[in-house]
DNA sequence: TGCGATTCCGACCCCGTTGGTAGGATTACA
DNA sequence: TGTAATCCTACCAACGGGGTCGGAATCGCA
């Protein structure tokens, strides 16, 4: 499969934030009750998305986290990004975004060096397209009116 | 990441078959020499693709692989489907293809069912295109007039 | 008819990552 | 001062990925 429970849960997590208002924080108890997740592994999740600036937190007593920003401002391509690292569907593949280059470890083979790198450039492309399209505010949206039973 | 080796050697596997005339089987001996990937695990990988019929074989001495099909006409969600199974984002994720339903296990949460599911199908909607749109072919030429160092 | 080349197949194994826990330190409110 | 919460680090079990090994079965050929 391509992502982790790390994204799973973390975008879980989010949503449950957008649910709340962005005033007052959500503790994360709170969260880890209403979806079923573990308290001590949210804890480590919800720190990749604190680093990244998306959530902010309140320690303390009657504190908990909140989103930094809108809903609607967070597309989730960040947030993946955030949860479970560069979004590279290989091992051997590095793009350094700015440059427009797409480094592969075999590149060094004799021949043809790495033809599989136009695939997985477009694989890439197809994944970060799909999440860079997709906003917190839609999920957010989308389980409000969710029928339990489709 | 997204894939594993298996995927990654496969396709090269079948970009060396694409380079070669369909007439007469290659050995995978000469693949691995080729490619500089053991030739133990090659075997296992060229069984998945024999299985999804992307490949036939010839046994004894002077056998080896060829492609089934032109390469013109074989797509790489079939290449990579066989070669990964399901190209699914979650563990979570099960879509029966012919229904157009996605079925996610914490379905049965109380609430707002899985948010997160519409996200998912759209990553994996992007995956999937961006295979279906590449051919073999495609990658044997790219392969065939890639320089060494870009 | 026997030998080498090759595909086929299952068992096995090492190791890194994932998913999760434990325990404590720190901060804030009441 | 107690308690609720975030923070942080270390630890651990289980799983899957990547790979090897040994041996059949099968074919061309001398």
């Amino acid at each position: 499969m391509i992502f982790t429970t790390k994204a799973e849960y973390g975008v879980r997590l989010l949503i449950e934030l957008g649910r709340h208002d962005a005033g007052q924080p959500v503790s994360l108890k709170a969260i880890a009750d209403a979806e079923g997740l573990p308290l001590a592994y949210l804890e480590r999740i919800v720190a990749l998305l604190r680093k990244a600036g998306l959530v902010e937190s309140t320690r303390g007593a009657h504190g908990g986290y909140r989103l930094a920003r809108p809903a609607a401002e967070i597309r989730m391509d960040e947030a993946v990004l955030a949860l479970e690292g560069a979004v590279a569907p290989m091992t051997c593949f590095v793009d350094d975004t700015e440059g427009q280059r797409v480094l592969c470890s075999h590149e060094t083979d004799k021949g043809n060096g790495c033809a599989t790198k136009l695939l997985w450039t477009r694989v890439q492309g197809g994944v970060v397209k799909a999440l860079a399209n997709t906003t917190l505010s839609e999920l957010v949206e989308f389980s409000d009116r969710a029928p339990i039973n489709a």
